[in-house]
DNA sequence: ATAATAACAGTAATCATTACTGATTTAGTG
DNA sequence: CACTAAATCAGTAATGATTACTGTTATTAT
């Protein structure tokens, strides 16, 4: 199964290239429809997983969300998931060496294992910022600040 | 919001009691349904979305499986999920002092981070056997065995 | 140019999960 | 024990992300 040239599949790998955040297919497809206006969804999908597939990009699945998010950035690094505005956020972090821990996961344990999967909750920034500014404008419930968060719309 | 008794859900928690793996709500609902042949999907997922916002059992959401697992074990643990038959696998080691990790992650980013989530992938035990059966049978593509498994259907 | 086939747009289907509705259970009170 | 409020139920419809299908168009090698 070649690969072949399309347009639309460069335009879609272009658009991700520019983006620092992790896009959603809707994302891409709301983008990349302006230069394509007849581009559809599915075909946003399917090129996704191909260079997916292809190892061109990555694709990160996390549990905590239930929407696929795509990353230009192939290179190892660990990622944020705001659990309020649910954005996805690199970590500037130096990779971890998970020798010892992978080692020790595969002690007693008669499968093979892999890889392994790694990634951080918690509240961004923004809506860090946000709650605070609501907390002290009165939107507070049962005693705790509560964000209405919608920091990065996506 | 008070929780009041109900046969179904002492049901369904009995039966996550009973089990080691950690069923879906397709699996559940399946078995409860033995005892109380009207019950419906639905009530199965409403309860055990309340026995698990109660913290009562764990809800498990693997980004490379798309579907939920529920889990009465809620003391800290780490799974393994085998990328063959889906399984969803403990794993017999002690907690990682995620500490240092943690603050690491925290260092140059202005987020809060508040939980880590860490899983494992690769075979099982039951897939790598089949694998290397079928391997020695002649089912082989591209120079690799190919595992056709389902060893735990679920 | 032509022919083979990958890719397309458009649309329908899938699958896990949630939301809605009117009937039934539960649990506290007199 | 009756009664009432509210949680829960069964059944069903809706949702939302993703994939599959189909007939047409674009790409690429000969």
């Amino acid at each position: 199964m070649n690969m072949k040239y399309s347009r639309q599949r460069a335009a879609i790998l272009s658009f991700l290239q520019s983006r620092r955040d992790h896009p959603t297919a809707e994302t891409v497809y709301t983008s990349v429809k302006e230069a394509f206006p007849n581009i559809s969804l599915g075909t946003v999908y399917r090129n996704l997983n191909q260079l997916a597939e292809a190892g061109m990009i990555a694709k990160h699945s996390f549990g905590v969300l239930n929407i696929d998010h795509f990353d230009f950035n192939t290179s190892p690094h660990y990622h944020f998931v705001c659990t309020c505005c649910n954005a996805v956020i690199d970590l500037p972090m130096e990779p971890i060496d998970f020798a010892a821990i992978d080692a020790k996961a595969s002690e007693g344990f008669d499968g093979l294992i892999e890889e392994h999967r790694l990634y951080f909750c918690g509240i961004c920034k923004s809506c860090l910022d946000k709650t605070s500014r609501q907390a002290s404008y009165g939107y507070v419930e049962n005693g705790q600040a509560v964000p209405d968060c919608n920091c990065f719309p996506e």
